[in-house]
DNA sequence: CGGGAACTCCCACGTTCGGGTGATGCGGCA
DNA sequence: TGCCGCATCACCCGAACGTGGGAGTTCCCG
């Protein structure tokens, strides 16, 4: 059962949209607001009190009063990261995208598909998945393209070992944990992180971790 | 009419493919290749002599002999940029993903999907879209929220000097090299990093390093 | 004036790292 | 067949790190 939570300042859409999740099985619809700010509010007040997260996903309507879904889904985000949050809107803005996913948005659509359609995109979005539409995602790609962090060139001709290796560093494992993690002995996880450094030109954990993630050699 | 190539190496496969594409009104199917290999010779002979590009798109597989559709999207894309490239594969695999992307792949689509639901995706690529899947489009939008233009903002109260010593354990400097990066004492440093390690709650400099750059605490 | 936060330094202890120099087994490739 | 890269493990030793104490200054704010 997915939970469901609606926000949406158009009183048709979201009469739409809770109809969709209340006789569909499998969805249940947990909260409906009229704007970002009420969601915004309320997961504030459910996380200082400590609850769990009432929701799974989000519906989050881009233009509405008082708050804009970029804010809300950071507001929302901000209370409980482990939300899902499905943006909706009618333009397909560039930045107002890019803010949008910046700010934690998990998938972004546009209005005009069938309401139903959005039945799919939810579940695509439980699975871990990010459902966008070409245009969007044509405008996400170009970021990319430009994006530094996108070089993946440089492996460096790293063994799929050291890679692994490299990778538990990041995570800020010790050499005994990395060991441990790979299951292999300690001195060989040294072996690895020697030849590692070599191949880095670098000589302390540290120096390795920040390459690794300045050249996106790991996630 | 929009011209299409085909690169796909499997026979099936790709004759489902060009069957798609001779028997449905609105598309030509112009060539079919069994390797991006003889595509790319193909492009960059017709580029040499100066011909126009024969294709609006071409269906890219990943996995090929002699060269992969990685390659075989920027040899294409060398020879004529403004032709339109859809990637297929089997594989969800978020370097190879980016790599495609910033090789100049169009469209990222994985082949489990139905064969007639790729022309959808053609259309969409070619009114200038970017069909994605939810789970590729994950990937990338995981690049984006990393990228420069995201700074989420989480200053987690430290103190200026703190966010020197930081800096300088990013940048991969010792204790000894902080000192006197900072012309302090190590005793010092290793103060400031005992109360860097509680705010950050991490117990290593890989951790912290880690943390800071993922949470662009530091540059 | 008192309190606190920030910055500075010191001591001590055990653990972990970094680098050196080895060795073994396995798979591919010439 | 022999060589080479990869992965595995071993031992040594000095340097660096992680963490627990304590304690002095300065400066700002109430």
């Amino acid at each position: 059962m997915i939970r469901v939570a609606i926000a949406e300042d158009d009183r048709l859409y979201r009469a739409s949209l809770e109809m969709l999740f209340s006789v569909t099985d499998g969805y249940e619809l947990v909260d409906s607001f009229a704007d970002a700010a009420t969601l915004c509010e309320r997961a504030g007040e459910l996380a200082r009190t400590g609850a769990d997260c009432p929701w799974d996903v989000i519906i989050m309507d881009m233009q509405m009063p008082r708050m804009s879904g970029i804010e809300g889904t950071r507001g929302v985000k901000a209370a409980f990261p482990e939300v899902r949050v499905l943006v909706l809107t009618v333009f397909e803005e560039p930045p107002a995208i890019l803010q949008a996913i910046c700010a934690g948005a998990d998938g972004y659509l546009l209005k005009r598909s069938a309401v139903t359609s959005i039945l799919a995109h939810v579940d695509a979005v439980m699975a871990g998945g990010a459902p966008l539409t070409p245009g969007v995602a044509a405008t996400v790609l170009e970021v990319v393209r430009r994006s530094p962090t996108s070089r993946p060139e440089d492996t460096l001709d790293l063994t799929p070992r050291e890679r692994e290796v490299l990778q538990a560093l990041v995570d800020g494992l010790s050499y005994k944990q990395v060991a441990a993690e790979l299951g292999i002995g300690i001195e060989t996880v040294r072996s690895h992180i020697r030849r590692l450094y070599r191949k880095l030109r670098v000589h302390s954990v540290a120096e390795a971790v920040s390459k690794a993630l300045r050249h996106g050699l790991v996630a």
